[in-house]
Order: structure tokens, then sequence, then C-alpha cells
DNA sequence: ATTGATCACACCTTGC
DNA sequence: GCAAGGTGTGATCAAT
């Protein structure tokens, strides 16, 4: 093989390497979330809602605004009674 | 193999058929529902909240409003605005 | 409510109720799956490894999928034209 | 507000505080796998391809451990003893 | 019956 | 703007 091929596997292996070794980091990140959510859990929070409330913090408020606003439409043009939902 | 493993074997074949034959009907089926959700795209409307629609219709009123509740309360909790998440 | 509003009334009840109907026909195949494990259960067989095989020749068929799409990119990343017959 | 509720408060308020936190770390560990990527493109390589050689030595890893599940399974189908030492 | 694990589905982000 | 891959959520099943 070549030396210009050397180099290029070189890279190539050392590309593959960094990436693997941060989707490890962010696997590791990935499962601690999830430890934290069990520990919430054991202490008697409800997971899913606590999910809603970290989704929601992140959200921006208008597009929940226009969201609901569309849904309100449809629900209204089939007859359902609006207000209900507040989930 | 014995006739009584041969029995077991047709029996197995036979189950394993029927199962995947039923799966695959389930997979057209399924395949259906994401057209219609294409179709409905397509004539401009918001397949997210005609999903969130279908949820709603489905769902139960009471667990819904258990679940409100408990959001709210963390909301409470975390000193956040309420009554602005109708989502 | 105008007859343009009153048509796209008409198509998201039509919409909703057509997903509605395919959902309930998934279900009642999901409920022919479950009783055919059932039958099987009955019949001295392991579900779980039952479960297993299903699997095992699903995932079968998708590596085989998968090979051809690999064979496809590499073509394509060593400048090859791929548009071959499916085989 | 009793303080019962103030401790249940804190706790949440913490919980929250440490999920946001991780998922701050595991967003940016995403950013920096972008940036290699974007790296190695711009030294030569095609990332498509790259993307699948990793993905590619993912699955093996999984599947290796997917076959030590389908043994287990098996040998404990079998009746047989299963906790033998882990290679 | 309830809970925990497993699995498929849906959403969203990213790359093309 | 579309397609695909990864992530998160919801349903399903087994075990207790």
């Amino acid at each position: 093989m070549s030396q210009v091929e050397d180099v290029a596997q070189d890279q190539l292996r050392s590309f593959v390497e960094r990436i693997e070794r941060l989707e490890e980091e962010k696997k590791t990140i990935g499962d601690d979330i999830k430890d934290v959510y069990a520990e919430a859990k054991g202490n008697g929070f409800d997971t899913k809602v606590l999910r809603k409330v970290i989704s929601l913090r992140k959200q921006d408020a208008n597009e929940r605004a226009e969201q609901d606003a569309i849904l309100e439409l449809y629900l209204q043009a089939l007859g359902m009674v609006v207000d209900l939902p507040k989930n």
C-alpha cells in the first residue's frame, strides 16, 4: 500500500476512534439521565410528568400556542367540546 | 426424528407461519394508516395535530384530568405560571 | 361557516374516520397474534423462544436488504454506476 | 406550604436541574461528533460511508451480545443452568 | 393487579 | 425539501 494510502488509512482510523469515543461518552450521559429519572421515580415522582416538565421548559411558548390554536380548530370542526384538554 | 417430534415440528412451523402472516397483515394496515396521514397532509392538514386529535378521542378523559392535575402540581412547585400550556 | 370551511370540515371528519377504522382493524390483528401465541403456549411451546424465532427470521430478511444497501453505497462511493437490475 | 411539600419541591428542582445539566452536556457531545464528521469531510472522506462504517461496527458489537442472549435463552428453554462465566 | 422490561411506533434532528 | 437515523414515548408481555 502506498504512503499516501497509509496516511489516509491512519486518518480514517483516527476519525473512527474519535467518533466512537464521543458516542460512548454520549451514551454514558444518556444513561446518566435515565438514572436520574429512575432516582426521581424512586422518590415518588411521576417520570412521565417529569419529562413533560423538562420538555415544557425547553419549548418555545409561541410554538405551543400555535399548535394549540390548530388543535382547537380541528376539535371544533369535529364538534368536540374544547377547553377540556390542558395536557 | 421421532413421530412425536415430527408433530411438534409441524405445529411449530404452523404457528410461525400463522404469526408471520398476521404480522404482515398488521404491517399492511400500518402502512395504510400512514398513507391516510400523507393524504391528509396533502390536503393541507397538520398531521401532528391530526394525530393529537385521534389520540384525544382514544384517551379516557379521567386519565387526562389525572395527569393534568399532577402536571399542574409540579409546575406550581417549580413556580412556573400555569394555565399556559393547553398542549 | 363558509362553504370552504364546510369542505375542510367534511374532509377532516373523513380522515379521522378512516384512520380510526384502520386502527381498529390493526388492533384486531394484534389480538389475533396474541391468540396464536396463547394457543402455542397451550401446546407446550415456550412463547419467549417462539417470539425470538419470529424476530430472528425478520432480522435475517432485514439484513439481506441491508447488505444490498451497503453494496450500493460502496459502489457509489467508488463512483460506479449502480442502477442495475434488482436481482 | 408544609415542610413535607418543601422537601418534595426541593427534590423536584434538584432533579430538573440535574437532568437539564446532563442534557446540555449530551448536546455538547453531539455537536462535537458533528465537528469530527465535518473535519473528516474536509479531509476528503465521504461522510455517508464513514457513518456507515461506524454503524456497522456498532451492529457487530450488538450482534455478538445478541448471540449470547439467544444461546442463553435456548439453554434455559432446554432446562440447562446458565450462570456460567461470562467469558 | 401491578410493575418492570421489551419492542414497535412516532417525532425530530441532521445530512443531502 | 426530502430521506434517514437517532431519540423518546407509548404499548405489550411476562413475572410477581
